[in-house]
RNA sequence: GCGGUAUUGGUGAAGUGGUUAACACGCCGGAUUGUGGCUCCGGUAUGCAUGGGUUCGAUCCCCAUAUCCCGCCCCA
């Protein structure tokens, strides 16, 4: 049997139907937001990735998936959205376009070659905002309130929000030598992977696993304490804003980014799921000023968030929120005898054309395997053919609900289904959905 | 890249070194309900991940590979 690829799996059935909805959801709340869609290759030239996210790292080394061409062109499939919408941004010139700050949606599939476990797969997907050209401590304030509305309106409770700030260049410069000259004299007492990371990237020792409760640690200096004046101020600004947006959050000073081009704020939106480990953090981002001018364009401001859509629908499932999926057909189209199948793929048609969701018997099987067929596609009528009746053009519709049959002439069918569809009657579930949502009814429990 | 666990039919799963590998669900058909959702009966053909090995014989023992899940590294 062929399998597919490691790392990979297969979107179908209900599972497929709950991403459909929560991206139709993203794109409604990214069209309120007045987000323009964007969507770029899934393979870039090598050194859109490389350059942009630093040829020495893991990242670059060994977890991007490379390929040379039949062109011989040195390809790499985009492990994350960032790199190509930059590169994007930059060879379509939006940074001239009318209309500026530039603000970008995208939400895609990305690669990397790594080892698969729990919320972490070699090919994932990703729903990402990048906003170029505006340098506001607004705009970070507003990229983090995106996600943190979207897991909020899919029904997450306990969204937290934990932001930092690295400061500009020289804050960040001045940070990183202080860490240095803090931890050389304690070197000997981290545990291996850091004595390692004091030279690739001493940032990352803050959020060691092994080492995060000793004292070394808990002493390390801050990166408030290194800030300017001018990214001091920002930072406060930053916190300033999402107040105004309602936005609650946490200063976590120990939150950095491994990346070179991260400056200023840095924040990750974790989800208090029980039961989801160390895979919370549903999305993460941060400002990055030097990254459009690293690769070639105008030095341009821009920030973004990457959110994993995949880890979303873990925590979804998690915390058992149903969404609101539609799954039913207005009507399924039965026969009593061969001798009716031939109407019933007209009419299936014609009912299909006038706009209503309608399937059909197409096994041959019992009536009574029709009859589970239908419950199986939770049909809200059935339509039963039987020869004498369409000699006489009248068809049978039963209402599966209250199991009450209509015998409608056969010109009059699309009245029957407009008079039972106007009226607009809620379901049960769709009432309950309901007045969960309505805020008058919060203190009526039961 | 390193380490650990697992791998039985459409699904959930029992099981043993030796002729026909339980059971349940699902599905299909039939009986009975005026046309189904209950009950009863019957059926359910590339089944023990793949490739080697040990053995008279392996789904069950050993090795390798693949995949899955769980840690580490890393996390854009």
């Amino acid at each position: 049997m062929i399998v597919k690829p490691k790392g990979t799996y297969d979107l179908y059935g209900s599972e497929a139907k709950k991403w459909q909805y929560v991206n139709g959801v993203i794109d409604d709340l990214m069209s309120k937001y007045n987000y323009d869609y964007i969507r770029t290759p899934i393979f870039e030239a090598s050194e859109v990735f490389h350059r942009g996210v630093g040829e020495t790292t893991d990242i670059v080394t060994k977890e991007t998936y490379d390929f040379v061409d039949r062109g011989n062109r040195n390809m790499t499939l985009r492990p994350e959205g960032t790199a190509g919408i930059v590169r994007s941004y930059i060879e379509n010139k939006m940074y001239g376009d009318p209309t500026q700050p530039v603000k970008l949606y995208y939400n895609g599939t990305m690669y990397r070659y790594e080892r698969p476990q729990s919320g972490r797969d070699r090919e994932l997907t990703q729903f990402g905002v990048e906003v170029l050209g505006c340098d506001d401590a607004l705009i970070d304030a507003e990229v983090i309130s995106i996600p943190v509305n979207l897991l909020k309106t899919l029904g997450l409770k306990e969204v937290k929000v934990n932001i930092n700030t690295l400061g500009d260049r020289e804050s960040r410069d001045n940070y990183r030598q202080a860490l240095l000259k803090y931890f050389k004299p304690h070197l000997k007492d981290l545990c291996p992977d850091c004595q390692e990371r004091f030279n690739k990237n001493p940032l990352r020792i803050l959020d060691c696993k092994v080492d995060k409760d000793s004292e070394i640690l808990k002493n390390a200096p801050v990166t408030l304490d290194y800030l300017n004046e001018e990214s001091k101020k920002r930072f406060d600004d930053v916190k300033k804003y999402l107040t105004l947006l309602e936005v609650e959050y946490e200063v976590d000073t120990k939150l950095v980014r491994g990346l070179d081009y991260y400056n200023h704020t840095v924040f990750e939106i974790e989800a208090q799921v029980a039961g989801f480990g160390s895979n919370n953090v549903l999305a993460g981002g941060g400002r990055y000023n030097g990254l459009v001018d690293l690769l070639g364009g105008p030095p341009t401001p821009g920030i973004s968030f990457g959110m994993g859509l995949g880890r979303l629908m873990m925590a979804l499932d998690l915390e058992k929120i149903e969404l609101p999926i539609s799954d039913s057909l207005d009507a399924y189209i039965m026969y009593v005898s061969q001798n009716e199948k031939e109407y019933a793929v007209t009419l299936t048609q014609y009912l299909r054309m006038n706009g209503y969701k309608v399937d059909m018997e197409y096994m041959n099987r019992s009536l009574k395997g029709q009859f589970k067929q239908a419950d199986r596609y939770n049909s809200k009528h059935l339509i039963i053919l039987n020869e004498e009746e369409l000699q006489n053009d009248v068809i049978k519709i039963k209402d599966n609900k209250t199991k009450e049959e209509t015998l409608v002439g056969i010109d009059y069918i699309l009245y029957y289904f407009e008079e039972k569809t106007s009226s607009e009657e809620f379901t049960d579930e769709e009432l309950a959905r309901y007045l969960e949502n309505d805020e008058n009814s919060e203190n009526m429990e039961d």
